[in-house]
DNA sequence: TTTTGAGTTGTTCGA
DNA sequence: GTCGAACAACTCAAA
C-alpha cells in the first residue's frame, strides 16, 4: 500500500530465507502451503502488471543485493516477530540506510504490536485476561486501508528463481495429497473462508468449535499464518457483520490468544526452546521411542487421540480441542517433553507458527506462562465422549472403528467382544491396545508435577 | 505498600 | 444421574 502510494515503479519480491532461521526452519507441511501461496499472490500480481521476484538465501543479503541491482529508492515490508527475524531485519534497515536506501516497515500481522501493550508498572502482560483487556478498546476502529488503485510494475527484467526449482512439495511419497481438498492457499481463498465463517459459523462459534466433528471453526489460521489476510481485516469483518453475542465474543477472544502468544514470543525470546517455568529444567520428562512413534502415526488406541493425529497428517491441520487432547496425551500420559511435539507439529502443521505453536505447548505443558494448572489432565475417553459423542470424528479419522456404536467408540476395549466382531474390529490387530492405562499415567503425571513442587 | 481477586479449554470422588 | 468440592501454590495486575 505504502510503496505503491509512493507511484514510484514497484518491485514485488518474496525471499525464502532458510538460513536465518537455524532450527525453525519452516517444516514441511508450511512448504506446501508457501508453494500454492506464492503461486496465488503471483498471479494475482501479475494481473496487475506486477511480476513477483523469488530469491533465495539470507533475507537481508538478497534484498540488499536486489535493491542494488534495481536501483531502489526504497524497500518496504511488514514487520516479522520471531527472533530470528526481528534480529535480521534491523541489520538490513541500518545497512539500506548506510547505502542511502529508505527502509519502510509496518505492521501487518497483528492486531497490537508486542510492544504497544503494557501493564502498568509498564512490563509484558504474563496473563491473557489483563491482555485482552488493555488490547480490547484499541480496536473500536480497526477498518482496514483500501487496496492501491492502481500498481505500476518496474520493468526492468530482474532475475527470477522459479517457483518449481525451490522444490517445496512433497514428491515421493506425496504425502500432501489430501490437503488440496481441503485447503485453498492464496488471499482468495482466505477471503472466502471469512466470508463463510461470518455468514454460518460465527454466532455459534463458542459452542460448535469444540465440535471436532461439525466445521465450527473458521479454518483462517495458515491464511493468517501466511499474511493471506491481517487479524485487523478479520476483526473488522467480524464485528460488522456478526451480531454481538457469546459467539462473536468467543473468536475475538481467539484473536486476542494469537497476540498473547506473539507478545510473550516478543517479550521471551527463547519461548520456542526453554521452559518459561524455570522450575519445570528439573522436569522427569521421559522418552520412549516407541511411544512417540504411536502417538506420531496415531496409533496410540485412543480413538480421539489417534483421530487427531491422523487429521494432521492427512490435512496439515488439526482441530483446536484435539490439538489439546493430543498434547495433553503426550506430555502427560507419555510424559514426552513439550518440545518433542511442538518439533512434531511444527513439521506437518500448514499454520506453524512460532509463537502461537510454543506458547501452546508450553501453556498445555504447564510450564508457560499463565499455564494450564498441573491437574488438568484431558480423559481421552471423557473428551471424546463429550465433544465427539456421535463419533464422527473418530469414524472419519479412524476407519477400522467406524462400524462400532457410539457408546464404544471412544473405549473400544470396553466393548464386549460380539460387538467388537460385529463391527469387524480385533484389538490389537485391526487397532491397537491403548499404548498406556489412563489412570495409571494420570497417577504417574501427578506424581511427576509434584516432585517439581518439592524441587522448586 | 499491601491487599485482593482472579487465573481458557478438566477430572474424580463422594454425597 | 447430578452436583459441588478438592486438586498447590503462585503470580499477576490492579485497587
Amino acid at each position: 500500500m505504502a510503496a505503491a502510494d509512493d507511484g514510484a515503479p514497484l518491485i514485488a519480491v518474496y525471499v525464502l530465507d532458510d538460513e536465518t532461521p537455524g532450527q525453525w526452519k519452516r517444516g514441511g507441511a508450511s512448504r506446501w502451503w508457501l508453494h500454492h501461496s506464492l503461486e496465488s499472490l503471483g498471479a494475482d500480481l501479475a494481473r496487475h502488471g506486477v511480476t513477483l521476484i523469488l530469491r533465495k538465501g539470507r533475507a537481508d543479503s538478497v534484498i540488499r543485493q536486489l535493491a542494488r541491482e534495481a536501483d531502489a529508492q526504497a524497500v518496504y515490508w511488514n514487520r516479522c516477530y520471531e527472533p530470528f527475524a526481528r534480529g535480521r531485519d534491523t541489520k538490513l534497515k541500518d545497512a539500506l540506510k548506510d547505502e542511502g536506501i529508505e527502509a519502510h516497515s509496518f505492521n501487518g500481522s497483528l492486531l497490537a504490536e508486542p510492544w504497544t501493550l503494557k501493564t502498568r508498572d509498564g512490563g509484558p502482560f504474563r496473563v491473557f485476561s489483563p491482555l485482552y483487556r488493555a488490547l480490547e478498546p484499541t480496536l473500536d476502529n480497526v477498518a482496514p486501508l483500501p487496496a492501491p488503485k492502481r500498481l505500476n510494475g518496474f520493468e526492468g527484467g530482474l532475475a527470477s528463481d522459479a517457483l518449481e526449482s525451490w522444490k517445496l512439495l512433497p514428491t515421493a511419497p506425496d504425502w500432501a495429497a489430501g490437503f488440496g481438498e481441503v485447503w485453498t492457499p492464496g488471499e482468495d481463498g482466505a477471503h472466502k473462508r471469512l466470508c463463510a465463517f461470518v455468514k454460518d459459523r460465527a454466532k455459534d462459534y463458542a459452542d460448535t468449535r469444540n465440535l471436532p466433528g461439525v466445521p465450527g471453526t473458521s479454518g483462517l489460521s495458515p491464511h493468517l499464518h501466511f499474511g493471506e489476510i491481517s487479524p485487523r481485516q478479520v476483526w473488522a469483518r467480524v464485528v460488522a457483520d456478526v451480531p454481538a453475542g457469546k459467539g462473536r465474543e468467543t473468536f475475538c477472544k481467539e484473536l486476542g490468544w494469537r497476540e498473547f502468544s506473539y507478545h510473550l514470543l516478543y517479550h521471551y525470546e527463547d519461548l520456542p526452546e526453554a521452559n518459561y517455568q524455570k522450575k519445570f529444567n528439573q522436569f522427569p520428562w521421559g522418552f520412549d521411542a516407541g511411544a512417540f512413534k504411536a502417538w506420531t502415526r496415531g496409533q496410540t488406541g485412543y480413538p480421539i487421540v489417534d483421530a487427531g493425529m491422523r487429521e494432521l497428517w492427512a490435512t496439515g491441520w488439526m482441530h483446536n480441542r484435539v490439538r489439546m487432547i493430543c498434547a495433553s496425551f503426550l506430555t502427560k500420559h507419555l510424559l514426552i517433553d513439550w518440545r518433542k511435539g511442538e518439533t512434531w507439529f511444527w513439521d506437518t502443521l500448514v499454520d506453524a507458527d512460532l509463537a502461537n505453536n510454543s506458547a501452546s505447548w508450553q501453556w498445555v505443558a504447564g510450564s508457560g506462562a499463565d499455564a494450564a494448572p498441573y491437574f488438568r489432565i484431558f480423559n481421552p475417553v471423557t473428551q471424546g465422549e463429550k465433544f465427539d459423542a456421535g463419533g464422527e470424528y473418530v469414524r472419519r479419522w479412524v476407519p477400522e472403528l467406524k462400524d462400532l456404536p457410539a457408546k464404544y467408540l471412544h473405549a473400544p476395549w470396553d466393548a464386549p467382544e460380539p460387538v467388537l466382531k460385529r463391527a469387524g474390529v480385533s484389538l490389537g490387530s485391526t487397532y491397537p491396545k491403548p499404548i498406556i492405562d489412563h489412570s495409571t499415567a494420570r497417577e504417574r503425571a501427578l506424581a511427576a508435577f509434584s516432585s517439581i513442587k518439592e524441587a522448586a
